[in-house]
DNA sequence: TATTGTTATACTCTATAACTATA
DNA sequence: TATAGTTATAGAGTATAACAATA
C-alpha cells in the first residue's frame, strides 16, 4: 500500500489492548464495503453484453450531461485525480465514444464530447442500469431508497 | 449547440416506460460507489503508517475471530472468490501475519491463524479502525447508523 | 464428481511523480 | 506560480481458466 501523508498523531491515550471495538458487523465501513461489492458484481453481470464497466459508464453519462467538460471537471465530479481519470477517458476515447479537442476559451483544457457511436453506448447502458438499478432497489420501499441516498451522500458530499 | 440529454428514443423492451431514466444524482449505485470511494480514501489515510489494506484488515479479522478457518471460509465471509482470497492471503503470509497448515479433518483445505505479529498488527489496526469509524460515523446520529447498516445489510446479504 | 487450493494471466482502478503547455 | 493534461510506473483488487490433491 503506497502511501504517504498523514498527520494524525498516533499516541493512544488508553493502554493498548485493552478494549476491544467489538465485532466486525458492527462496523459501518465493512458494510459499506460488502454492499459496494455486492453492488459491483450485479452491475458487472448485467454489463456482461455491453463493454462498459461502472466508472466507464459514469463518465460517459457526465460527458453527454455536460457538452465540453473538462477532464477536470469529470474528475472533480467523480472523486477522482487526473491520472485516473485520463485512463478511462483514454478508453472510452480507444472505444470511440467520445473526442477530445481543444477548449477555445482555455488552452489548458481539453473539451469532451460523446460520438454518435457513444450516445448510442450510453442510450443502451441506460438500459442496463434501469434493470441493475431496479435488482437493487427491489429491496427497498421508495421512501428507503430516498433515505439511503440521502444517508450516503452525507458520506461523499 | 449539438446535442440535449433527453432527447435519446430507444427502442425500450418495454411500452410505457420509454423515457429517460434522469440524471445520475438519482442513481443509487452512483451513491453507493462515491461513499464507497470516500470511505476507502479515508481508510488509506488512516492506515498510511500501517501496512495493512481494508482487505487485509478484514481477512485478519476474520482469521482471529475465527481461528482454523479455511481459505473458502473466508472467501464465504468476504464474498470473494478463492483466487482473490488467495492473493490477498498470500500478503498476510508474506508480511509474516498468519501461517497456513493443513486441516486435520479436511486434506483439501488449509487451516489459517494468526501469528503473534499478526495479532499485534490487528490490534493496531483496530485502533485505526476506531478512529476511522468515528470520522465514518461523526455525520449520523446513533439511530442513524443503525439504519444505515440496516439498509445496506439488505443489499449484500 | 465435487471441493479446495494453487498458479497463471489479464484488466481495471488508484495513486504518485515528473514533465509539458498554458494561464 | 498555479492549473490541466500527459506519461510512466506501481500496487491492489477482481475474475477466469486450468491443474493437482483430496473428499
Amino acid at each position: 500500500m503506497p502511501r504517504q501523508k498523514e498527520t494524525i498523531a498516533i499516541t493512544t491515550p488508553h493502554v493498548a489492548g485493552a478494549e476491544d471495538i467489538g465485532e466486525i458487523r458492527n462496523i459501518v465501513g465493512f458494510h459499506i464495503r460488502l454492499a459496494h461489492g455486492a453492488v459491483y458484481r450485479h452491475f458487472t453481470e448485467t454489463f456482461a453484453h455491453l463493454d462498459l464497466t461502472q466508472k466507464q459508464v459514469s463518465a460517459l453519462w457526465l460527458v453527454a450531461d455536460h457538452p465540453d467538460i473538462a477532464q477536470i471537471g469529470v474528475a472533480q465530479r467523480m472523486r477522482m485525480d487526473r491520472a485516473t481519470t485520463m485512463a478511462i477517458v483514454n478508453r472510452l476515447e480507444a472505444k470511440g465514444y467520445l473526442v477530445r479537442r481543444k477548449s477555445r476559451s482555455d488552452g489548458r483544457k481539453q473539451a469532451l464530447n460523446l460520438t454518435d457511436p457513444g450516445r448510442r453506448a450510453l442510450a443502451a447502458a441506460k438500459r442496463a442500469i434501469q434493470q441493475h438499478e431496479q435488482w437493487l432497489k427491489s429491496r427497498f420501499t421508495e421512501q428507503e431508497v430516498a433515505r439511503l441516498i440521502e444517508l450516503l451522500a452525507r458520506i461523499h458530499e
